[in-house]
DNA sequence: ATATATTTTTAGGCTAGTCTAAATTTTTTA
DNA sequence: TAAAAAATTTAGACTAGCCTAAAAATATAT
């Protein structure tokens, strides 16, 4: 039994909003998520539910069963390592992948997952630090912390972001904010919360507390 | 204005049945290349020819406009890129490509295609000797001989296959008849048109006509 | 040259996925 | 806790792409 295109869409959507303790997903938040509306997500709703993909009852959102989850992480692994494809062999910049990502996840076929898996030499983590479930579909999402919770003198690597908006990641790119970079809070602007911060032992730039907030890091 | 999927296969087969001289393609010819029926054609036909990419008189077969041959080739160029990158880059036999060639031959984005040309070397074959069209959509068919045009003791190259089908390819590497081996025909059978054939001055085998018929060669 | 066979088109209908408008349920608030 | 607001579902409809059955056009054969 295949899942469409659409079917996809929707599962990885509802493991994306659900979060790591699988909360219930709301009908509105999907009809946002998936630009549709919300009597269009009800009717996908009750399709899903009777393919036993997720857990639904009227009024009380959804949440994936365990072979929607598994669905939905196979969809993700195919998306993050296509990320990698695009971005380490053809040369696309992190801010230009996830279009094109989107469409490569849902080409089905599990041997050109695994070979291109090994063609790319089994990365854990996507161009934004996003970590790539393995083909056992574990996906064990890293804690890293966020930048507003590093104090000031703290030395921290950046791991990743939360918002994977192009604007946002072309901001860092100019910033010279980069996955791996070394980030040291000198001061922290009690104010507005803004921050200011040494790159790699080199220019010291200021950010909002916008970005800060999608920044996520690791201590050393 | 964008084509579906579907139209775009459409466009790609009735290129690929209506041949270098642009033949007329039949209703019925399209029912069988598509695996549906005549009608499902015809309502498609009408809406190719309401985007005008292609030619369509009632009852009177079709032909690509300029500019649905234009959408052909792009799809054409696609999927052979792919079946390259498939082969020469995951490590898939010529005999496995087709399918998922298939599938990712659709997914837009110019600067997919050119970066992934880009990055295979600008080839100019795909894996079945089939020519790539180059990036403005020329697409020369190279004028090869078909085994069976070939005379006793002529030495020619092994440039392509014209039956794709995996069962005939797998026999070909069985029979290690790869691209680029040199034939030598040391026989022809005058009853059945078989013939004895010599792979790279090695071992010699016997093809059948049937063999011969999908064997694209080049006198050296 | 006409009857028969073949091909193609039309007519009407189906499913997936979407929509709007209206009805219903749940949540919030006074 | 009842009224208002918000969220969700139902009802009915649309498009793309497909189907079957019947009608119409073209081709073939006597």
């Amino acid at each position: 039994m295949q899942n469409s295109f659409t079917e996809e869409n929707y599962l990885k959507i509802i493991h994306a909003l659900s979060g790591r303790d699988g909360l219930e997903v709301s009908t509105n938040a999907l009809a946002e998520s998936t630009s549709t509306r919300a009597a269009s997500v009800t009717d996908m709703l009750r399709k899903l539910a009777d393919k036993g993909l997720i857990h639904y009852k009227k009024y009380q959102g959804v949440t994936l069963t365990e072979s929607g989850e598994r669905v939905a992480i196979k969809v993700i692994r195919k998306h993050r390592l296509w990320e990698v494809f695009l971005v380490e062999k053809l040369g696309f910049g992190w801010d230009e992948v996830h279009d094109i990502a989107e469409e490569l996840e849902h080409i089905p076929s599990e041997v050109l997952v695994e070979k291109l898996d090994a063609f790319l030499g089994h990365p854990k983590f996507d161009p934004h630090g996003d970590p790539i479930p393995d083909a056992k579909g574990n996906l064990t999402e890293p804690d890293y912390l966020i930048l507003t919770d590093v104090q000031v003198s703290e030395k921290v690597l950046m791991m990743g972001v939360l918002d994977h908006a192009p604007s946002f990641l072309q901001h860092l790119d100019r910033s010279g904010i980069t996955l791996g970079a070394v980030i040291e809070v000198k001061e922290i602007n009690e104010y507005d919360k803004s921050a200011s911060v040494q790159i790699n032992g080199g220019p010291t730039l200021f950010i909002s507390l916008e970005v800060s907030k999608n920044l996520l890091v690791q201590r050393r």
